[in-house]
DNA sequence: CAAGTATAGTTGTTTATGCAACTACTTGTC
DNA sequence: GACAAGTAGTTGCATAAACAACTATACTTG
């Protein structure tokens, strides 16, 4: 396995680490993604930012806050509420205080495809999380990740 | 935080543990693939090719070999490929045994530039995990991610 | 051994995204 | 209170990747 480790610190541990959490997410992603889209014809990128607006009380958030969150540029994140506010999942919304934010609030529309989407991706955790690790380990997993993603 | 669990599971213990896994994979993938552009001019998913062609003890791996281990489409690596043979990091070779199949092979452009951007990748590594996580919390979350990806 | 099926890779087309430049607004400072 | 600097969001452009259709080769089975 470790065959020229000296001169190629390929299989060093830290970067099989690194290794291995890109492509677990990679992995992770295009079966939840593929599932979501034949499911409920949602791309992963909405559900993600339908996710985020349901996690605040108010169901809404800045445009930056929204690319912060989903780690978007903010280019990328204007395009990407475009789409979300023409199929009707969300909607932009001034803001008093300055005329220069946005807010984006979810919809009675997206509220109840986030919902379809939720049984969706609950089965799918139900069946690639939860049958590979335990409550514990998963608790694990969280605590170690969260350290890691912390003041990144 | 679980304001409306029921109705609503966004706050759910695998949710919130399955989006923390693609935040933190996204940042981790965009912060270090800006570093690595800016200090090897090498775009992220260049330095993963580069990478597992390394860990062949032969330096080469065929084209469908090479998308199941980045998790891209195979239309997609057939275009990588591209761009990293005019660039000379890799070549295209034959398969004696199957007409169809192509190998690809690094090439000692390749592996220098893989030894340039390993130093990056270390440094970085050494920044952003080692600092935040100990040796065995990086054993445990190895094993947890090796858990989670396994069959999957 | 011929026909049908499966596999390896490439190509046309579409789409999503990032970056940089831009407009509009706000905040701080003299 | 005007001007500089900073911040919020959008847009033009370039690029990277997915999907599906395609070609070429290999395998399988009657």
């Amino acid at each position: 396995m470790a065959l020229n480790l000296n001169a190629c610190p390929s299989g060093d541990e830290k970067v099989v680490l690194f290794g291995l959490l890109l492509e677990t997410n990679a992995r992770l992603a295009k079966d939840f993604g593929a599932e979501l889209e034949a499911k409920c014809d949602l791309p992963l990128a909405w559900f993600d930012v339908l996710l985020q607006l349901r996690r605040n009380e108010l169901g809404r958030l800045k445009m930056n806050q929204i690319a912060e969150a989903i780690v978007h540029s903010t280019g990328g994140t204007t395009r990407l509420i475009d789409r979300l506010e023409v199929a009707g999942y969300v909607q932009r919304e001034n803001c008093a205080n300055d005329r220069r934010a946005i807010y984006v609030a979810i919809t009675p529309a997206g509220n109840a495809k986030l919902d379809q989407a939720l049984v969706v991706h609950l089965a799918f955790l139900d069946d690639s999380l939860a049958t590979r690790l335990s409550e514990s380990e998963r608790t694990t997993l969280s605590d170690l990740l969260n350290k890691l993603i912390a003041v990144v």
